[in-house]
DNA sequence: TTGTACGCGTTATCAA
DNA sequence: TTGATAACGCGTACAA
């Protein structure tokens, strides 16, 4: 008996879905009704609406979402772009995003570049050609033509996340000059003026921003800026630990390091522990964006610092804004004040230095 | 002049991706000879291969995949949802299952639950309709209903990350079990004995793995378990604070808390510290997951951990198998090892309690 | 080897 | 108010 092989080679496919079609069915109705029913327009008799409700009902049926897509060109998908989701900044940011625009009915794309342009670039095109409908990115440059060009060849909304590209995105930018400023402030009252500032490249606006707002203070105190105390090189967590190793290895190192990355406190902590120093009695320290580390550091860190969920849902609504096709043509720059946190870690500056 | 209106009301859409029949025109050949050349089918001649190539290089097309979806019934598009993407060890996991299903041509849809039954419900449902070909989730719950019943109705490959729900799902699990003993002998060989665990409510594996953990170390060493140390209630940071607090405030407290939850440090950290005890001398700590935090708080945290990252590709590379429909088709159930790392805060216990 | 035509599930248009 | 039908872009079976 067992050769009768009663099951015929079953397709094995997932249950299929109810279509819109078999609703229609169902209902006794033709498909337009049914449709009709299902978008909410207005002209379907009462009894018609029940007996489609009720088909929508028995069979479970929802839309498919890529018909719809096909259909309208919509995909009710935003992307969203980030260098590195571990980052507890951008992983603030993205929260908030998704937030808003999941109570919206959108789902999100994420992609993580790691700091690579190929992968950048590959998402892009890949969530284009999903049909997003807007797009919220930190690209790890902005003078990138490619990136650029391929950008306006899909013309899909953008909000650009701490980055500026003039004339053409709207950006949601971080007031790091303000927060640089209120930085040297408070470790000028203390006494401080050999203070370093570790960023990254200044092909990004926040490295731009906070230098300057670095020199700028500089500038307004009347004294000169000490080249070597401006490292550009980096901000990465690995990076910060190299570069105030070095710093700190100079034979007249500065009395105050400010980091100018969300991701650096880590490794600036680190070498500072590893060369057996105090904060804040040998050295101070300002980081930027607040996390548990800077929290509960001995002693805590001060920070610079902003609200990343909020900023997440500034941007989210920015983007729901263009999608609708609301609010001003020009490409808006909205900038979101930062907040000096003042907490162990910057200390008065020993007087013989 | 102004009513000539030379704008005859531009659709302003976007210039519309060229379509494979673009690029058929203009290549001179038919439709289908250019999706054979798109797709690599064999039979196409080299002189009309090199018009349809010639043709897509020059048009820039792409594929559109909606309508590839459409057509295909699958989307390469993954669905991947975590409770919160602020969290370190998440992150991480998201992290490593985007890297490898991205180098694989797949995209990710991200949705955070914030422990909301709702808003996992809703990821699923509207992942499920935009035909995700996999699923990789970390539910709030392990005996929800409705969420099952949904599961087996949408009847995606699906991967649980830390979680089990038998005879169902493949599971990628910690193994937390192996690392609460671990804490435990080590804290033992120190001269612990009132060892507090907290961890989250048992419907989840991770807690159950823990309280098993601990509760077969004891009876192992032959000694009663004291009931008041065990509690359920909270994996959050928040809830940390208010049981650690709450355990110090006993007049005969445990002397070393063992934390089971991956967001927990922080809060308990803040506790201790509120309280002005010291790490240590006056309570030995152990948390679940390396971070920043635990290596750099004073003293360094000793911890329970794994490799996130390696996790998450782990995990990507079941799916991509069961999306294959490689493997066996009983669901698997993927052991992780823990590793102990034994560091500042967990020290010989005082002799005199 | 190449071309044609169909259908995937929707929505919108048009005619009844 | 309702029903039939075209179209979105693609892949493929089938016919040439």
């Amino acid at each position: 008996m067992k050769s009768l092989s009663p099951t015929p080679k079953a397709p094995r496919k997932q249950p299929s879905r109810a279509t819109i079609r078999e609703v229609a069915a169902l209902g006794g109705v033709a498909l337009g009704t049914a449709s009709r029913v299902i978008n909410k327009h207005p002209n379907v008799s009462a009894e018609n609406m029940a007996k489609v409700q009720a088909a929508i009902a028995k069979l479970g049926y929802k839309p498919d979402t890529v018909a719809q897509s096909m259909r309208n060109g919509e995909s009710r998908t935003v992307g969203i772009l980030v260098r590195n989701i571990t980052s507890p900044v951008l992983a603030g940011f993205v929260r908030g995003a998704q937030e808003v625009l999941s109570d919206q009915g959108y789902t999100l794309l994420l992609g993580c570049s790691e700091e690579s342009r190929e992968r950048e670039v590959n998402f892009i095109m890949s969530a284009a050609s999903r049909r997003i409908d807007g797009l919220i990115m930190i690209t790890s440059a902005e003078d990138d033509a490619e990136l650029l060009a391929l950008r306006k060849e899909i013309n899909i909304p953008t909000i650009l996340f701490d980055r500026e590209i003039p004339e053409s995105f709207d950006a949601l930018l971080i007031a790091h000059e303000q927060g640089i400023k209120q930085s040297l402030e408070h470790l000028f009252s203390l006494g401080h003026r050999r203070i370093a500032i570790l960023t990254g490249k200044d092909n990004v606006y926040p490295a731009r921003a906070r230098l300057r707002g670095y020199r700028a203070f500089f500038e307004a105190q009347g004294l000169p800026v000490d080249e070597r105390l401006i490292s550009t090189n980096t901000f990465t967590s690995e990076g910060a630990f190299v570069e105030t190793s070095a710093i700190l290895g100079w034979t007249q190192p500065p009395t105050a390091i400010i980091l100018g990355g969300i991701s650096m406190l880590a490794g600036s902590l680190s070498a500072i522990k590893a060369r057996g120093l105090r904060i804040p009695e040998d050295i101070s320290l300002v980081a930027s964006g607040d996390s548990d580390l800077a929290m509960l550091s001995t002693p805590p860190t001060s920070v610079v610092r902003w609200n990343n969920t909020e900023v997440g849902r500034t941007g989210a609504f920015l983007l729901l804004e263009r999608m609708k096709g609301e609010g001003s043509l020009e490409p808006r720059r909205i900038i979101v004040p930062t907040e000096y946190l003042a907490r162990g870690s910057s200390g008065r500056c020993p007087p013989d230095r």
